[in-house]
DNA sequence: TTCCTAGTAGATAATAATTATCTATTAGTA
DNA sequence: TACTAATAGATAATTATTATCTACTAGGAA
């Protein structure tokens, strides 16, 4: 993975090439968006942005995940059954979802086999395919052995 | 793919089976979801059904497609940006957005290599693999050629 | 065929995530 | 240091979905 550093700075410039501001709360966004791998939704963004700016507003939060949204810097996953969470890695990579206690991580599958699949489709629908998303959906071993205690 | 009537009639075994009844409403739903390989939304289906029954109301085609989910009969299509997509075909397989005519289309891909992936997942994480979703995102020839003619 | 009752339909209120609006503030430049 | 366009914060509005409540009816029993 990309250092955290660096993918800060990156999208900092990014930012700024755009001609926004960096402000004291887009940029503890930024950093909890690009600082871990978790996948947080806008709400949990904003309870952690809020221990270093009591004053933020969520609607600041929205605004500013938007931003990042359209310039391609998080990548929006949405749950119809669950607020949407965001992701600091924009580059689409598979997730694993437990339905049970809603946890998301990152998935390391064959490369080989995943970057085939946009192509396969590429070919055979001839639509110009531009991005994809896959998840699955399970129990994680942390809720399959609670459900051996009942 | 499966006869559309001999799918319908399983589905409706099973609703029986699970002692609820088949009222017009339902059924009407039932066969608009069916019936085709389409995946329309609840709105979709509310249009669709009101043709036949103009008394429908929205909370009944919504409280239908519940029952059919909790049944696994059909397979609800979430995206964040726009209002939940149901699908008859409740077997997991890959989908095919247009993000510029938001069409949703089936994508027939390599089984095999389908297959693999869930069994992969589950092997390196240790989590119990209970279903999966794979979208395809891009833009369909139609609009492809559109674009062109600007 | 008629009766009975739990499940369901329809109407509408409630909920909740997200977005829009509006004003005061401020980052970044001249 | 001053200026100004972008942004923050507060809050109202929006919209998909669910809950509630009453009248109705599908489908089994008598």
């Amino acid at each position: 993975m990309i250092h955290p550093q660096v993918r800060l700075a990156k999208v900092v410039t990014k930012l700024r090439d755009r001609g926004h501001r960096l402000t004291p709360q887009r940029m503890a966004v930024l950093k909890v968006l690009t600082g871990s791998r978790k996948h947080p939704s806008a709400e949990q963004i904003y309870e952690r942005v809020k221990v270093d700016f009591p004053m933020t507003s969520l609607a600041t939060i929205y605004k500013t995940v938007n931003v990042l949204k359209e310039m391609g810097e998080v990548l929006e996953l949405g749950f119809h059954d669950d607020s949407t969470h965001y992701d600091g890695n924009p580059i689409p990579h598979p997730h694993l979802i437990c339905t049970s206690c809603k946890k998301i991580i990152d998935v390391d599958v064959d490369v080989d086999v995943l970057g085939e699949l946009p192509r396969q489709v590429a070919r055979k629908t001839s639509y110009l395919i531009v991005s994809h998303r896959f998840d699955f959906y399970g129990i994680c071993l942390r809720c399959q052995e609670d459900s051996n205690h009942l």
